[in-house]
DNA sequence: TTGAAAGCGCTAACAC
DNA sequence: GTGTTAGCGCTTTCAA
């Protein structure tokens, strides 16, 4: 009883004295059946507990109704919420997702690639890590014959469709928010150059500043990674050479998470003597005493709109032209950054 | 150009004038195949670009190195690092990991389950809906030679292997620092009593007011479900009928966080007016300005061990005996419910 | 409306 | 060490 007694299609088949082809298409609903057949032939997988194998049906149809997922990480604050919208969207389509995490890895992220490239999935929906490099993996998967999409983290000329926010315009409004307060001194923290979404959001902060004619000043700029040690290190650094900006703006949600935590160590009060405004939102947010401010990112509209171009991409049996989408940020002020000054 | 030209073994074979047999053999280093045979195949391999073809090839071997993973809720405290971390051990042990959410629906669930059994996967690993009520469904994945392992939410008598934490243990200790603390005035907040954890969350306090002679007095106690509305509607029943005890045990973080809100709205103070410990942590948790001083539960040996468990299954021959594995939590002291009575 | 034949790309078993 | 044969369970023609 444990385990081989697998029924398949023949065995219905020969219950029903009809042939194979008859209860495939039967199950799958095929116009070429007749109404009262149909139910027959559902009625005895029933109860012969039919499992259709979609192995077997994959290979002979050359279709898997699968799409790959790739994220750097799962347990995180921006990518949890956007894979389970992902999982939600797809859900509905009737496609399964396959995920895969690539740890920031870049080689993790290739193997994954070519695992699912392998599994034969249909399309591949990725946020790269921070330090891909080489696209020469991506290619690939068009040569295979499967979609790609870059979500979030984001390559444009490589001839595929990209969803992304807008990093740079969500920078440039928090920004202008902070000089509005009246903030002269501001810093920038985290992110690097080689993503689109660090150069983006810097882009903003440069823009606004130049904007009000308010000049950089390096020591306040720390690039870096986009997680929480950056943002810790950031300030530990300003503070022990004794040069605060009134103002941070941190390039996503761990790091502002950093910047809070050195400075209730540094005894630093935010928004009192430095006050900040985050790229990127966490449900956690609100349970903070000083919730912050920040560029808010739907990772739902993200999530559903990956899949909607997928499919798109997936089902369009003559080849459809990439698409660039650029999905809006909102500014949300909340218990940082919040006194514009009315002068 | 864009997909059909994809290279499979027989192209290879023809390139090196050998048969698909020995070319399929190389590829997977089977100890038939000489050395150099091998090594000019994976050359070829590498330079037609070859990608195999694993629906095929799990088709012709009945066995797909996949595991099926079903969880609740994908962006959730608890369940994301279990997520990942039952990723990274999989990975390690080259298996494929199926995820799949339920969304708390049981109907749900049992899709995915059948789902996965239709993709073949070797086994399941299950976290259940707090609802799932139907074991008709797990025994099918066991009758159609799938392995099935609960993990954390558990059904214990179902003659397959479980893994769990103990939460009776793990909760009694947590109220005996609150009864140390001189508290008596004790509240338990969450959970229902159709899963394990609930139940023997529940138990464990129970457990320890008898130890201590302190009765249980029903206004107090606030079964539920494991989410922050519960948390936080508990405080506002209890503080409109003007009965708030000294201590609430919080089944889960996400209850706590919702008592945290209640209470924050209600200028009720935390530790000073009620006192809390919570089942279950959060990295989120050292951010705040008052930690929890929590019950902790490691999700990264709950991963290890679920895929350990699992593989075991999958990979002996004979059949295994069934374990019911129980992972110790360790209750830790931060800024709540930390001032012990030495009297 | 139904079915017979062929084949998806690979691997297992056995022969050479 | 290598190759031949058969077949995994299903779907896709195409003929009836």
């Amino acid at each position: 009883m444990n385990g081989n007694n697998k029924v398949k299609l023949d065995d219905i088949a020969k219950r029903l004295n009809v042939s194979k082809v008859t209860v495939s298409k039967a199950l799958r609903d095929h116009p070429d059946i007749s109404h009262e057949t149909i139910l027959k032939v559902r009625e005895t997988a029933e109860k012969l507990g039919y499992i259709p194998n979609f192995v077997a049906r994959n290979l002979s149809s050359n279709r898997t109704y699968t799409i790959g997922l790739i994220v750097p990480k799962i347990a995180h604050f921006f990518f949890a919420p956007l894979i389970e919208a992902i999982y939600d969207a797809a859900y509905e389509k009737e496609y399964e997702i396959i995920l895969t995490v690539s740890q920031e890895d870049p080689e993790k992220e290739k193997k994954h690639i070519e695992t699912m490239l392998a599994m034969r999935v249909d399309g591949i929906l990725i946020s790269t890590t921070n330090q891909t490099k080489d696209k020469a993996i991506f290619e690939k998967v068009v040569k295979n014959g499967a979609k790609l999409v870059f979500i979030d983290r984001v390559f444009k000329n490589l001839g595929c469709s990209t969803i992304s926010f807008n990093d740079k315009e969500g920078t440039y409004a928090a920004i202008n928010q902070a000089i509005n307060c009246g903030y002269k001194k501001l810093g920038f923290v985290g992110g690097n150059i080689s993503l689109h979404i660090g150069k983006d959001r810097y882009a903003g902060f440069k823009k606004a500043l130049g904007d009000s004619g308010i000049e950089i000043i390096k020591k306040w700029v720390h690039p870096g990674d986009y997680n929480e040690l950056t943002g810790y290190d950031a300030v530990y650094k300003m503070h022990k050479s004794r040069s605060l900006p009134e103002f941070l703006f941190a390039v996503s949600y761990p790091v502002a998470l950093g910047i809070l935590k050195a400075a209730k160590e540094l005894k630093i009060t935010v928004p009192g003597d430095l006050d900040l405004i985050s790229f990127g939102d966490s449900t956690f947010n609100q349970n903070f005493d000083t919730a912050i401010s920040t560029v808010n990112q739907s990772t739902f509209q993200l999530g559903r709109k990956a899949v909607e171009v997928m499919l798109n991409e997936i089902t369009s049996t003559d080849g459809v032209k990439e698409q660039h989408i650029i999905l809006d940020t909102e500014l949300i002020i909340r218990e940082t950054c919040n006194k514009i000054k009315t002068s």
